[in-house]
DNA sequence: GGATGTGAACAATTTCACAGCC
DNA sequence: GGCTGTGAAATTGTTCACATCC
């Protein structure tokens, strides 16, 4: 398939198709009136501008479970990552493979840091550790971090961070499935559904209410 | 602290007022004029209507790395969220406890699935197991999955699939460092971090364009 | 006096619809 | 004839500002 409409492209993705015309058209005027989109070329126009072609080396601190899983985890290196160091302060842990890279100790941290020129860290330590972690690697240089411990993490202006909260998932699942068990009992006088029932919400003993209101 | 408004919440949150007192009045009348909101009465009412103050059992199939990394995660039970089995297709696990939990046969899932009355799944498999055990769990009652395998999977109407990619979180990084890069190299020529640059995507031998150009 | 709750004003985003080009 | 690229219209979301109530 050499080429694309912005209409098979908008079916696929469920929107919009002049939404998507107009999106690729802040990235420049790659399509053909016409013809359609070819597709060769707008994957890479598009994966230059997110950055897809370039090589990120990045460091994951925290081998544990979680660490394992992400140095395994195989969509890494089509999107540009290159694992080049994994690092655990777990002294039995230095020099065993994982994912068929050594593992490092954290007190050689700086200097991996900067002889692979990394610029983004993935911190997979327990809560405890994460903000010290933290702290090293900026100093060390890292400008980018993804942080799966479950603790807020303060950095210095021009530093990103992102937090992955593996329940926050769970929790959207949840809370759908909540509304669609309130739909099946919305005969009954069950709460409904939508977010507007502004009146009924007296703060009286009216049954909705548990042991936790405050007096 | 008892009570607290809706300018003090705004701010350590890091958005307007309004839009905070907007957002909670599609929620209900939860506060009190000249007073503010009662701390632990909108607490509750805002873990209702997200669902928190429910118990949800929930299934993990596929414990390898990912799936023990997410059985041992402290964050799902104070979100109503209880591991009510983990599964696995390897003999070897069966019966073998993974955060205390011990692994079941894939066997026996469907009768997991009714016997706790599960409607939440979580799938941590590889690949080529998603869609087979994403049936499965859909079959025996499931209408929620949250999949972590990097595979788009289908379902019927009415079930909700959310997807994890943990690689997507790091694209963003990437972009956003990217984007440092951009700025820095601004003045001799480089392509602006800003989107707007519309006229100058010509599509000639230019010099940004690589081998992977099409014809 | 002080803070909510909310219409109205404003801003951003999405969609329409069609001129322009292949 | 077909499909892009984009002004203009429609819709959606955010902020202002103030009447209202504790």
């Amino acid at each position: 398939m050499p080429t694309v409409s912005s209409e098979e492209l908008a079916a696929a993705a469920g929107v919009n198709s002049a939404k998507l015309r107009k999106d690729f058209s802040y990235l420049g005027s790659y399509g053909t009136r016409g013809v359609g989109y070819d597709v060769e070329y707008l994957v890479y126009q598009i994966s230059r501008e997110l950055g897809l072609t370039q090589d990120w080396p990045v460091v994951i601190v925290g081998i544990g479970n979680l660490g394992a899983a992400l140095a395994n985890y195989g969509g890494f290196a089509s999107r540009g990552f290159r694992v080049a160091a994994l690092i655990d302060a777990d002294p039995a842990l230095a020099g065993k493979p994982v994912a068929g890279i050594p593992v490092r100790h954290s007190d050689d941290l700086e200097k991996i840091i900067q002889d692979n020129g990394v610029s983004i860290g993935v911190i997979a330590t327990p809560a405890g550790a994460a903000q010290q972690v933290c702290d090293r690697l900026v100093a060390a240089g890292v400008t980018s971090i993804l942080n799966f411990a479950p603790t807020v993490l303060s950095v210095p202006d021009g530093v990103d961070v992102r937090k992955v909260d593996l329940s926050i998932e769970l929790q959207i699942l949840a809370f759908h499935e909540q509304r669609k068990a309130g739909e099946e009992a919305a005969a009954d006088g069950a709460v409904p559904a939508t977010a507007a029932r502004k009146q009924s919400a007296g703060k009286g003993p009216d049954g909705d209410m548990p042991a936790v209101m405050p007096a």
